[in-house]
DNA sequence: ACTTGACCTTCCCACCGTGGTAAGGTTGAG
DNA sequence: CTCAACCTTACCACGGTGGGAAGGTCAAGT
């Protein structure tokens, strides 16, 4: 009885399913992040042997690959289980699927103003920085609020 | 006595100081985050009433301005540990800060270019898209890993 | 003198997404 | 039968920030 229960790992796997490991290596999540997935009810909860390991059929792993190519893109976890909703809809329309992509548009478009903002802050700054040996600079100039003159400490 | 030592908040007040309500508004860094930066020890642990009240004189808002800014500018705590430094040593060289400058925006060239990426690979998604009520979707399909095709669902 | 509300204090918990690690059970191959 | 490589759950951490509870203090109005 304990040997039956003790193959149900190999007889998963003859039936075409994959422990964690694999699935996280077919599918680029880590184990780590299939399981938090699945604690966030992003993924369903896998199947389990009855030794209580997880195991995922192809379909299971054409899922993570999808969830894994959504973060690569930047979607939170959240627009993730938007996406994955209307994936597995086939009644949906693909006007909803743009608008959530055009919305984290939207929002990658605001994410990279801001960082060039201060990219263009921190450019003109250490344009004006000699640079050498010497205390002065603009750079703490301006992080200190100086309006325009020499590097002044407080105290 | 307890009279006297009631008073301690309006003598520091009297000689200048800030509570920390003051000081945050002052240098637009919340009370909250003033106290955590202080418990990083990138500020040195503030004067205090006998009450236990932290003060803060003119020029130590002035150091919480500059955190402030540097934040703004999307340094780290790490970071602005370092600019601080240089801030108060005299016999920095503006090298040294052009340096740090520097290597942020090489990590803001760093980000940016990878979230244009995955706006580059949306817009593209998204340009193809109907957007219409039929289900047929290319950001889905790309989503999925199909090489080109209708968006095919899992099992 | 007393109440009241706005402040302060410390402490802990949450977020997001990921990594680590510890203590224990399973598996599969030598 | 042993041993390494896996699996399981359960914690803690990061960076920064916010929220809130429980208690103390201050200043102003009555």
């Amino acid at each position: 009885m304990p040997r039956l229960l003790a193959l149900e790992l190999a007889d998963a796997r003859r039936a075409g399913y994959s422990n964690i490991g694999e699935a996280a290596a077919g599918s680029g999540v880590t184990p780590k992040m299939i399981r938090y997935y699945e604690s966030l009810g992003l993924l369903k909860p896998a199947k389990r042997t009855t030794a209580g390991y997880r195991i995922y059929d192809p379909a299971d792993v054409h899922v993570l690959r999808f969830v894994r190519r959504a973060r690569d893109l930047g979607f939170s976890i959240d627009e993730i289980r938007q996406l994955l909703g209307l994936w597995q809809n086939r009644r949906r329309a693909s006007a909803e699927v743009r608008k959530v992509a055009q919305r984290h548009i939207a929002e990658l478009d605001q994410k990279i103003e801001e960082l060039q903002g201060m990219r263009r802050t921190l450019e003109q700054l250490v344009h004006h920085c000699h640079g050498d040996e010497r205390p002065e600079c603009p750079i703490l100039d301006d992080l200190a609020g100086v309006g325009g003159g020499s590097s002044e400490e407080p105290q």
